[in-house]
DNA sequence: ACAAAAAGAGACCAATCGTTCACTTTTATA
DNA sequence: TATAAAAGTGAACGATTGGTCTCTTTTTGT
């Protein structure tokens, strides 16, 4: 009883990083026997289908990385320092070693094809987005941030310059972009500092 | 002698909106046919692989793109008319109708399975970037825009915030999100008008 | 340590995959 | 309009797909 759901789990962050590379119809059953050196049977056992892994891989894959982040973010008192800490985790971690961000990947594949994918990508992104806000709104309330830092705005700019800027630093193989977007995305916040 | 270069530009054009709505490895050949309304040999004349024509068709997408955006351009004399022109158009076309950005799309699949793809995908980005950057630059020497402008940031920034913008509205559902990133990209070229 | 229950192995399944090819139909040329 | 060349058809190919099921192995509770 215990062991099905530790294989389970191994199983999901085993296929994590090839259905985030090779995206979910990219990705055979074959590929998640050799990634978890699993049979089939041992696969599935423990999912009805392809599709529902997938979904659970997401899952795994978002909540990891707003897990991360929360982390990061917990330990600074200020928000300021929180936003910054955030900025810089995005600019430090994602690339390369796992495919690319989740959101980017699930969700450009999704969109046309797969609405149970697409609701939980959603659901990730209002996450992403509403962290920034509540960060940008307690540090108004608190006296950090003036008014007129329009959090909502920030919060999408922050996702759009990201996923763009992830995409383009993998097309291009150079982190200079994220990096240089989050430097960018830093400055914005200057002019809101009381 | 033309029928067939008259087939194989429709089959490109069919197959389209597919291979962006579906992917390249989410594409069948039997979708191909269906769109075509063609048998597998009518197909396979004019293409060796279904590869070979998935990348015709992102050159396709891309020139598409590249072209209509062309000849809005053209059709204007400033530079600051051209620069709101070209944002005006990646606010109005590009959504729903063909399944959102090649770019995004093929981008997101190829970077880590495809490397000739990912070619073309750069290649793309280049395009998109360079004429943004000659657009700033022309309107810095006959006086437009001031010196102070940096054109490579602003461009990356369009194109970042462009595709990220595109990801979140469709995910969405909501064209707003697009529609307000472009308006902000607009907002910010106004420092730099003379 | 033992028996019952759970987990994993892997042969097997029908369906679908991308691709080929012998053939028929259409097109272009004279 | 006759004919050669080009274009398109569709059955068939082996490989691979996602998924099932029976059987063996391992884990678990006593």
């Amino acid at each position: 009883m215990k062991k099905a759901e530790r294989t389970k789990q191994f199983i999901i962050e085993k296929s994590a990083p090839v259905f985030n590379k090779k995206g979910v119809a990219g990705t055979s059953m074959n590929d998640i026997m050799e990634a978890t050196q699993l049979a089939k049977g041992g696969v599935y056992r423990h999912f009805p289908s392809k599709e529902a892994l997938s979904l659970e891989v997401f899952n795994y894959l978002s909540s990891l990385m707003h897990d991360a982040v929360t982390g990061v973010v917990r330990e600074i008192p200020t928000a300021k320092g929180k936003l910054y800490g955030l900025l810089d985790f995005y600019d430090s971690r994602i690339l390369s070693k796992w495919g690319g961000c989740a959101i980017l990947n699930f969700g450009a594949e999704a969109d046309d094809t797969n609405p149970v994918m697409k609701q939980k990508v959603s659901a990730a992104i209002h996450r992403f987005k509403n962290r920034i806000i509540k960060i940008i709104v307690d540090g108004q309330e608190n006296g950090e941030f003036s008014k007129d830092f329009d959090a909502e705005q920030y919060a999408v700019k922050v996702f759009t310059m990201y996923e763009g800027a992830v995409l383009i630093s993998k097309i291009e193989n150079s982190p200079e972009y994220l990096h240089n977007t989050i430097a960018i995305l830093k400055k914005e916040i200057e002019p809101y500092i009381i």
